[in-house]
DNA sequence: GCCGTTACCTGACATAAGTCAGATATATTA
DNA sequence: TAATATATCTGACTTATGTCAGGTAACGGC
């Protein structure tokens, strides 16, 4: 690392920092501090307990507290304690709550475009930017078990899918695969999950139940943007970990040495080579592990 | 633009804002408040005026007069009206002041240093930073006229002569080149004007003084993170204000057929094609501009 | 049911940041 | 030289943000 590249990365700092304001502008622009705003759009993400927009936004409890009275004051959220467990509470927006969303969303989206439009090359702009957002933004990367029909896990096995078809020689058809299963990768049988970073899916891994003995695991990939941050083995240990929760003792996978980046790491987190368990046309490496 | 085109921007926004804090510890890890550290800091780079510090930092003028007396009461700064214009004040580190400035950078290249570090592929980050910087600060970019011997200047010299080895078929050694030419480049024969962007020189443009009758535009170059932004014909256009200003009436240059973008970019900006005007090895396009 | 723990809230502050209307001194121009 | 413009400063605010020490109600294990 030279004071070159460490120049580099603080010319972006500066550059990010000056425009932080104007990327947040949408926040800005309807009349209310930057906390009630950041508050209600985290509410209109879906964080509805109060600890998890705390912990989303670093805000300490009585600052939390206290916006959140306030946008319950202006009418644009309701709370109520949680059924669960009536010590949390639940926020909710309210209809005039939800205009006010869309409109900051408005308005964010067309930030976004404006600077994606003034741009010679935005997919190369996007780019770099999911490289630095998965770069920056690792820590605050989450697991979440979806449906293999949620939109997000679909986003994920699409990318897969054009990725396989580039790398393997023969391309890939995934209808030639032992395939279609989803309802083989959902409770009680299997799992599938995707790792989500700020509302984006940027890596999936499926559990498959089967009845020989054994569950697979499938479909494991992660974003080029997010790759090498290890990533692919937390979602490796998260998997096995709710294959062991519904009492699966032995896992196979197989995969394709044209992604030797995948064989070394189930070499590393202690899979076992083991001879071919399948006629799928596409993998000609088959691993094992007791668990 | 796809929705999904908007979201991966809008997710940067939010990893970035998330960080921003983070980055931005080392304005934090010395017991100061953000606003005076970000002055005492913007002082530390050379920005003297009081004006331009307010413009840099986009402070309100009371804001930046009292931000400026704290410092000035701890010791870290003085200040002294500009034997110019004595309406105007000019800001300097006292050597405590400098010694502050020196602790923040250090703090703030550690944790440019821990950032890169724990990134899988450090060039690929700060190549998407340098890009992601270049799109955003595109209106900060200042152009700046420095002798050719300045360090930025040479930085930029070196990429340029580096890239037209590697894009021109039959290699670039710039000793076989018309070049070095120092002299030629400085007032009040010529000139050399580089792009400044937060600190880091992103491009350049030499005007070189000949006593055949014309000055030479030589060695137009951009940073690739900063292409397509207009820069080019910024340089080119202020370059041609200070060749006016010189008395220079005649313009000419030259360039390679493997350079296409700067060939429409002379022929966009009004240069008309001539012949062969000298016997330097590389060119096979030659232009000419009266001003 | 008791007790330690947890989740959230409230009140009382403290500090930071931003705004605005003059005041002062200097420069520029007619 | 007078009138006007400019650069900065000061004082008197308002608002936003952050912090801390309790307080209340609910939970979980015994």
């Amino acid at each position: 690392m030279t004071r070159d590249d460490i120049a580099r990365l603080r010319r972006f700092n500066r550059a990010v920092t000056a425009e932080v304001g104007a990327l947040d502008t949408s926040f800005l622009g309807r009349g209310r501090p930057l906390g009630p705003a950041r508050v209600l759009n985290a509410i209109g993400q879906g964080i509805a307990e109060v600890g998890e927009i705390r912990a989303y936004l670093r805000l300490d409890s009585g600052l939390a507290s206290r916006l959140l009275r306030g946008l319950e004051a202006e009418g644009l959220i309701e709370t109520s304690p949680d059924p669960q467990d009536a010590r949390r509470r639940i926020a909710r927006l309210t209809p005039t709550g939800a205009e006010e969303v869309a409109a900051y969303e408005a308005l964010s989206d067309a930030q976004a475009g404006a600077i994606l439009a003034r741009h010679p090359h935005p997919e190369a702009l996007l780019a770099a930017m999911d490289l630095v957002a998965s770069a920056l933004g690792r820590d605050r990367i989450a697991l979440t078990e979806v449906r293999v029909g949620d939109p997000r896990a679909q986003a994920c096995l699409n990318a897969y899918y054009t990725e396989l078809s580039q790398r393997l020689k023969q391309g890939f058809d995934v209808s030639l695969s032992a395939d279609p299963e989803a309802a083989a990768m959902e409770a009680p049988r299997g799992a599938f999950l995707i790792a989500v970073s700020d509302g984006r899916a940027i890596g999936c891994v499926g559990l498959k139940g089967t009845d020989k003995g054994y569950a697979e695991i499938k479909r494991l990939w992660i974003d080029p943007s997010a790759r090498g941050l290890g990533l692919a083995t937390r979602l490796m240990a998260e998997i096995e970990a709710r294959a062991r929760a519904l009492g699966i003792a032995r896992l196979r996978l197989d995969t394709n040495s044209a992604l030797p980046e995948a064989i070394a790491l189930y070499r590393r987190a202690g899979w076992t080579e083991i001879g071919r368990f399948n006629d799928d046309p596409y993998p000609d490496h088959f691993f094992e592990k007791r668990i």
